[in-house]
RNA sequence: GGGUUCUUAGCUCAGCUGGUUCAGAGCAUCUGCCUUACAAGCAGAGGGUCGGGGGUUCGAAUCCCUCAGGACCCA
């Protein structure tokens, strides 16, 4: 006895192992047409949430349709060490421990680290079984593996060598409490509320003391200058006073010095136009330590720098005073300070953009330092064209122009991080600075002694870098990496998985990582890494908000799948996610996903309590066959063109339909027999070929129930799955049946509709009378009909028929309610109908009469014009006549 | 401030090259049904001036302008 309701649970697993086992998932080069996508490679200690089942969701419906066509299909799966939230995460366990990293040091450090990755690591990718990715597990890498991590390092020495790194002073985004430097891309910026204070500053030489006078009445008299600024705690390392040359306000400054208040330096007071003299005082305090724009001011005034910050973001000795208090701390302080001594002018609340470290959410600290930098502009050329002119495709098409927007004004990319966890920069330094650049320590001390004839040098005299790449450095290299593509150029695998032909991910990462993987595919390889890019949304709650952890919105995968099932999580998830949107995700939709589950294996479960009878008539079902056959063949082709265009949402609304709708609703209907009735075998067969069609279809989106229900519907092979069986292809559509049909199915409503509206049981059979110029189209629906509407009889009529009436076209039908008719009520619903009619008749008539649209509109538009003209004259005739005879 | 993009039913969204496959889907709501596969279900129903205004056109949800509001990217 089959269960009546889908339990997904030991199904899944089952037939989880049975593809393991049998190898489905492994691929390996061979003379058939490849596809191939690469996991975006999760965080190696991270674990799963809602985004990845997204994103891995689809990834796999792509890549099961792809096997199922025949394709030779590897999805290559793997994890990234993630440098900076790693080691967040890995310092954080030690401080727990009472451990300091800075304590025990970069080897002992790592040894944490690496237990911690073996410890965590994978968990996620053993999630991703659940949800039944078909990867091929055997091909698992991780970027800080030795092959992996020997070609980052490659890749560095390689570009460096081709001039297109450098190391110099930059101002670069800081991070201080991760203590290191980030890039660009990984900056948030947020709006947030700061005080605007506005603090004078004195005038030297503004007022000459008179004798006696006491410092009181000194400040009184003196001259000041007042500057806006957000960041108080900076002043001490303030440089010059900016003012717009053009500002007549303060013309009588030019060339005068100003002191800092509490410490009393003087600084020059300088003119540039590119003060704003609107935006506060219209005096800027230029401090290029702290601020990106003032570090250009400086160089362009030849300005010295005066930083006051250290690493960790308190305040130096430089700053004479508050020195080690935190920045924040420092900025209160100093407000109060200020005011205290009669140089805060006012504080006014001011909105502006702060950025805040992606990883650890500190507020970045603009900062000089010296850094590795990789030179874009160059390596960015291709990877930008071969976007523009559609080698490479974006799905959506409209992040093309963000694409281009950044990649046209890309700047030079920080590559170093002050990390321990990471691929560390191969590069060594002699005593006296000199830097070589060389994969191995001794790769070095070769090119230093042939190089600067030093052959007395020793490896002892060379100290390599402190510093790891950023992660972004050996994950732009993914594409190719995981074939070890760059270590072994010319081997089988990268010359038959390369290109790949989908990306799956977000365009939160479009620039950190696609574009950089598509510049790295070019610069490497000459190609691109991967045709298509589909991004998917960000998963949000209801209300719109992004899930997170802190929030605690975010629903446990695992979870979901223990309540839905896996096949109806992955349903769910697609239901409402069109490419490029955000998906607002509402546990409802798991709902509808298991419950379209129980719809499939319910109609498995009838189908397969049938007797099969080898004299029983077909009869009518025939024609069902038929129908549902063009009707699956017209469908294919939706399907078909949905995918070609990375709709994977509508895909799966069109399978949803085939099968509820068409399949279950209305040809498990037609042919269904009667109670303890057989079926016939030819109808039988055919449903059974149709339900198997159907679960092939259904595979890539869900495919647990497909492969339960396809194992058992025929007898199976050991080695055979539905996951390597061939995907249905689209055979021929019958137009004109599929057209009787609609009108088979609008007859059956109305007939349904009349029940329902005069409340008569759904079992109760009742006549229905036909007027059509054209029976012979009735003929062959009759016994259908009679079935599916619960009609006892069909019969043709010239002259109106008793019982209420209704108008498809130009045929008029009675359903004979036996004397529960109520006349008012149907005059009503008549007249109504009739003044509509008469209405939509006007509108094409005007259409019509226009001789502008005759002359103008496509022959087959005024042809179908001319057909509505005639449908709605023939309804508007047939309603008259029924009211004159009500 | 510059750029991109969105605004369609109570909610979430489709709607492709302007034209009955054009106003649609799912959810929610309402009305009947425990009909021998399925109440996680069946049969139906109601609900929208397509953000506002203007223009182009024989014809606009669709193209153009403008206003309002949101989102994102960049400064």
């Amino acid at each position: 006895m089959i269960s009546k309701t889908y339990n997904p649970k030991e199904i899944e697993e089952k037939w989880y192992q049975y593809w393991i086992d049998h190898r489905f998932f492994h691929s390996t080069p061979d003379e058939r047409e490849p596809y191939t996508i690469i996991i975006p490679p999760p965080n190696v200690t991270g674990v799963l949430h809602m985004g990845h089942m997204l994103n891995n969701t689809i990834q796999d419906v792509l890549i099961r349709k792809a096997r199922m066509e025949g394709k030779n299909a590897c999805w290559v799966p793997g994890t990234d060490h993630a440098s900076i939230a790693t080691e967040a995460r890995v310092v954080a366990m030690l401080k727990e421990r009472g451990i300091d990293k800075r304590e025990i040091g970069r080897e002992k450090f790592l040894e944490h680290a690496w237990e911690w990755t073996h410890k965590y690591g994978g968990i996620i990718l053993q999630q991703l079984r659940k949800l039944g990715a078909s990867c091929d597990w055997d091909r698992t890498r991780f970027t800080m593996e030795p092959a992996l991590y020997d070609s980052v390092i490659d890749v560095f020495v390689d570009l460096f060598n081709k001039g297109h790194i450098y190391r110099g002073v930059r101002m670069v985004n800081w991070d201080p409490q991760g203590r290191t430097a980030v890039s660009d891309e990984e900056v948030i910026t947020k709006e947030v509320q700061q005080k605007l204070c506005y603090i004078r500053y004195e005038i030297v030489d503004g007022h000459t003391p008179v004798d006696g006078e006491t410092d009181a009445e000194h400040r009184l008299a003196a001259d000041y200058i007042t500057i806006a600024t957000v960041r108080p705690e900076t002043i001490m390392a303030d440089v010059a006073i900016a003012v717009n040359p053009n500002d007549e306000r303060y013309t009588h400054l030019h060339g005068k010095k100003a002191l800092i208040p509490l410490i009393n330096r003087a600084i020059p007071i300088i003119t540039d136009e590119y003060v704003t003299m609107e935006f506060g005082t219209g005096c800027l305090k230029v401090t290029p330590a702290h601020d990106p724009n003032d570090y250009e001011l400086g160089l362009k005034h030849n300005l010295p720098v005066i930083d006051i910050l250290n690493d960790d973001g308190t305040l130096n000795e430089k700053a004479q005073i508050l020195v080690g208090q935190d920045r924040f701390a420092a900025r209160k302080a100093i407000i109060r300070e200020l005011e205290e001594k009669g140089h805060l002018v006012k504080a006014e609340e001011y909105k502006s953009n702060v950025g805040f470290s992606e990883r650890t959410n500190a507020v970045i600290e603009p900062k000089l330092s010296l850094q590795w930098f990789l030179k874009m502009k160059e390596l960015a050329r291709p990877a930008l064209e071969n976007v523009m002119n559609d080698t490479i495709q974006l799905h959506p098409a409209k992040f093309k122009n963000m694409y281009r927007s950044w990649m046209e004004n890309v700047h030079d990319w920080c590559i170093s991080r002050q990390l321990w966890w990471g691929h560390r920069i191969p590069a060594f330094y002699m005593k006296d600075g000199t830097v070589i650049v060389a994969k191995t320590k001794r790769d070095a001390l070769r090119i230093a002694r042939d190089r600067y004839q030093l052959f007395a040098l020793s490896e002892a005299d060379l100290t390599q870098d402190e510093d790891v790449l950023d992660t972004w450095f050996s994950a732009w290299l993914w594409p190719m990496s995981v074939f070890d593509g760059l270590k072994d150029p010319d081997n089988a695998d990268i010359k038959y998985y390369y290109p790949t032909n989908d990306l799956v991910t977000a365009p939160e990462i479009l620039f950190f990582w696609v574009a950089r993987m598509i510049i790295a595919g070019y610069e490497y390889k000459g190609r691109e890494p991967f045709r298509n890019v589909y991004l998917t949304g960000i998963v949000r709650d209801k209300l719109g908000r992004k899930m997170s952890k802190s929030l605690g919105n975010s629903p446990d995968p695992l979870d979901l799948i223990g309540q839905y099932g896996a096949d109806g999580v992955r349903t769910g998830m697609l239901f409402s996610s069109p490419a490029g949107n955000d998906l607002l995700f509402d546990e409802k939709l798991c709902e509808q996903g298991r419950n379209f589950c129980n719809k499939i294996w319910n109609a498995f479960r009838l189908v397969k309590g049938w007797t099969v009878s080898e004299t029983a008539d077909p009869g009518d079902s025939r024609l069902a066959v038929r129908w549902f056959e063009s009707r699956l063949n017209q469908t294919l082709n939706e399907l078909e063109d949905h995918f070609g265009k990375y709709r994977m949402s509508d895909a799966l609304h069109t399978v949803y339909k085939l099968i509820w709708d068409d399949f279950c609703s209305q040809y498990l209907e037609m042919i269904k027999p009667g109670f303890e009735q057989p079926i016939s075998r030819e109808i039988y067969e055919a449903t059974i070929d149709f339900f198997e069609r159907l679960m092939k279809v259904a595979h890539p989106f869900m495919p647990f129930i497909s492969e339960e229900i396809w194992q058992d519907i025929r007898e199976r092979a050991d080695q055979e799955s539905i996951c390597v069986a061939d995907f249905p292809k689209a055979g021929v559509v019958d137009t004109q049946l599929l057209a009787d049909f609609e009108l088979l199915f609008e007859v059956v409503s109305s007939v349904r509709n009349i029940r329902n509206g005069k409340q008569i049981n759904p079992r109760t059979e009742l006549p229905l009378a036909i007027r059509t110029g054209a029976p012979l189209r009735f003929d062959a629906l009759q016994g259908l009909i009679r079935k599916m509407a619960t009609v006892s009889e069909v019969s043709y009529v010239t002259e109106k028929a008793e019982g209420v009436s209704f108008i498809i076209k130009g045929d008029e039908f009675f359903v004979n309610v036996a004397g529960e008719i109520d006349a008012e009520q149907e005059r009503a619903n008549l007249e109504k109908e009739l003044e509509y009619t008469r209405g939509f008749l006007q509108s094409v008539l005007k259409k019509l009469s226009n001789e502008k649209f005759v002359a103008n509109a496509k022959a087959d538009v005024v042809e179908r014009e001319r057909r509505k003209l005639a449908d709605a004259e023939a309804k508007v005739r047939a309603l008259e006549e029924s009211l004159s005879a009500l």
